[in-house]
DNA sequence: ACCGCGATGCCCT
DNA sequence: GGGCATCGCGGTA
């Protein structure tokens, strides 16, 4: 088996996300997210992800149960990617999960890249380098556009955080709910005063 | 090491 | 108009 080859095994589908978003966050990682572009396989291992638990979380785009044009996936069930744009420039991926109209998601923070991909070390890297934009917002995670393998690797010890860029928001800025593996692709490294293990 | 800040555009209880 | 689930650079140390 050579390096640059693509980890196979099963493709995680809608009931795998179908649960709580804390679940789901934690045992994403060290899964494989898989983006198929012009027959090309770009990827990399998840190992930074966070919570965002819906109406209650003032943190989320959803929270007060907003429900706009921008998120409308979220509401559509589990297993979409929500994408949405940031700071004028960034795109950021989400996994949409729990079940219709419940509004909640994992963003993407950060892969150990896979061959040829560029550092994915905090969310908007993720998207520059696997080229995901606006256009993917809504898909199905499956293919042939993106979607997360369960290759069988061993999941790493799970540390939790606060999320990073969560501010004002009293309680839940200081909930730990930022999922990471420790790795050298994070977008912040694992400190351990500032970290508990899961 | 930390801190500040500019870029840049979309969103909007 | 104000804020933003960011990033990279430049300053101070």
């Amino acid at each position: 088996m050579t390096l640059d080859e693509l980890p196979t095994g099963r493709i995680l589908d809608a009931t795998f996300f179908e649960r709580d978003t804390r679940a789901v966050a934690r045992d994403l990682l060290d899964k494989v997210l898989v983006r198929e572009l012009d027959g090309r396989l770009l990827w990399g291992r998840l190992v930074e992800v966070e919570a965002y638990l819906g109406p209650r979380d003032l943190a989320a785009h959803s929270r007060g149960g907003r429900r706009t044009a921008r998120t409308e996936v979220m509401f559509g069930g589990p297993g979409h990617a929500y994408v949405y744009f940031t700071y004028g420039m960034h795109w950021c991926l989400n996994f949409v999960t729990r079940e219709m109209g419940m509004p909640q998601a994992v963003l993407v923070r950060a892969l150990e890249p896979g061959p040829g991909v560029g550092r994915c070390g905090g969310p908007g890297l993720v998207t520059r380098a696997l080229s995901i934009d606006r256009a993917l917002n809504g898909v199905p995670l499956r293919p042939p556009d993106l979607y997360v393998v369960d290759d069988g690797a061993r999941q790493r010890r799970v540390f939790v955080t606060p999320r990073v860029g969560v501010q004002g928001t009293g309680v839940w800025e200081k909930r730990l709910l930022r999922y990471v593996v420790d790795s050298p692709a994070l977008s912040r490294p694992v400190r351990r005063k500032r970290v508990r293990t899961l």
